[in-house]
DNA sequence: TTTTCTTGATTGACTAATCAATAAAGAGAG
DNA sequence: CTCTCTTTATTGATTAGTCAATCAAGAAAA
């Protein structure tokens, strides 16, 4: 029964949170959602923050994925290189509960030890995919690399707000300024 | 009286969410900070949210200024887009409180309306000033400031939590992208 | 019968917002 | 200059509402 309700609360915390935009929601409604009562909420996770970091991990999980099953695929440092940036753009990295999450996980971050820690894992895992992909293909593959990963961050940010004011898909935003640094005009 | 009581507030909001990492901070604590009672807070801003917007107004005034005094002394569009990325990384836009504060701001930009309008005036801002200042040095200025800005909010963002990390100044970084993305290689 | 689930009800704490009341500061009128 | 009168500044106390977290007790399952 437990591994079922922990799953149902954080895919309601998830939409609960896309739905009002906030993350003060209460955790009554989130359990609501979830179908039980919010004394189960809390006897599965404890305190509320539990609940929100729960979230993050799932989401975090489901990116990686994400991300490996697109690496497992590519053969060429290249085909790394795009199958990085095309997947964080993925649909199930992309919905408005997951972006709005994202938002609030960024301020979390500030506080919360827990929160930060994840953001570093997440920064950590991007940082090292992308050296791995760009070592054969530049000679400062530390410095393109978080190049490369501060304009993903930086459309997913701006993609979080007016969706369809970006002249074109993020990822190939992302994949023509990499062109550009590794001397391949587009 | 009043515009000392309001500017005295903005800059104790700004303090307190640098000082506690979070935007839960009573208006009790502010007020004090302020040197004043939160009855007075309350005169003077109304609701709560008017102080945190206000105090996002202020931020947003004095990058905004940051910006305009860098474009002044910039006589090519080479000049000026060093100029609007440097005022980026500037200073008084990168101390702890204000860092925090932007980070809260996009969480907030998502459920008010108030704070989505103030975001997408910056976010205006910055791709009409890019543009600008490309518009002689590529035939894609729109995509290339599209890009800039993106990688802009992108190590912002990184910068925001782990400040020492970066292998290099955040500007530099931005402008080697876009040295990149100009066919100009470093 | 013991363990796992489940919840209604309660507690306890916190806090935004308001209000009534006090102090201070000007602003003329004599 | 001094005495009202009005406006502005200021706060302590109160209100009213919210909500996280706990608990005791009941239902189900093993």
């Amino acid at each position: 029964m437990e591994p079922i309700r922990r799953e149902a609360l954080v895919q309601a915390i998830i939409d609960e949170i896309g739905a009002s935009g906030s993350l003060d929601v209460p955790v009554s409604r989130i359990a609501a959602r979830a179908g039980m009562s919010s004394a189960l909420a809390h006897h599965y996770f404890g305190k509320k923050d539990q609940m929100f970091l729960a979230a993050m991990r799932h989401i975090l999980r489901e990116y990686h994925r994400e991300v490996c099953s697109a690496l497992a695929e590519a053969r060429t440092p290249r085909a790394r290189l795009t199958a990085i940036i095309v997947a964080n753009f993925a649909q199930s990295c992309f919905t408005q509960p997951t972006v709005n999450a994202w938002m609030f996980f960024y301020a979390q971050a500030q506080a919360s030890p827990e929160a930060a820690r994840l953001l570093r894992l997440y920064q950590r895992r991007l940082h090292s995919n992308l050296v791995h992909a760009l070592r054969p293909l530049t000679d400062d593959p530390v410095r393109v690399a978080e190049a490369t990963a501060a304009t993903i961050d930086g459309i997913y940010l701006r993609a979080a707000f007016d969706v369809q004011h970006l002249s074109t898909e993020g990822s190939e935003i992302v994949l023509s300024v990499v062109d550009s640094m590794l001397g391949d005009p587009k």
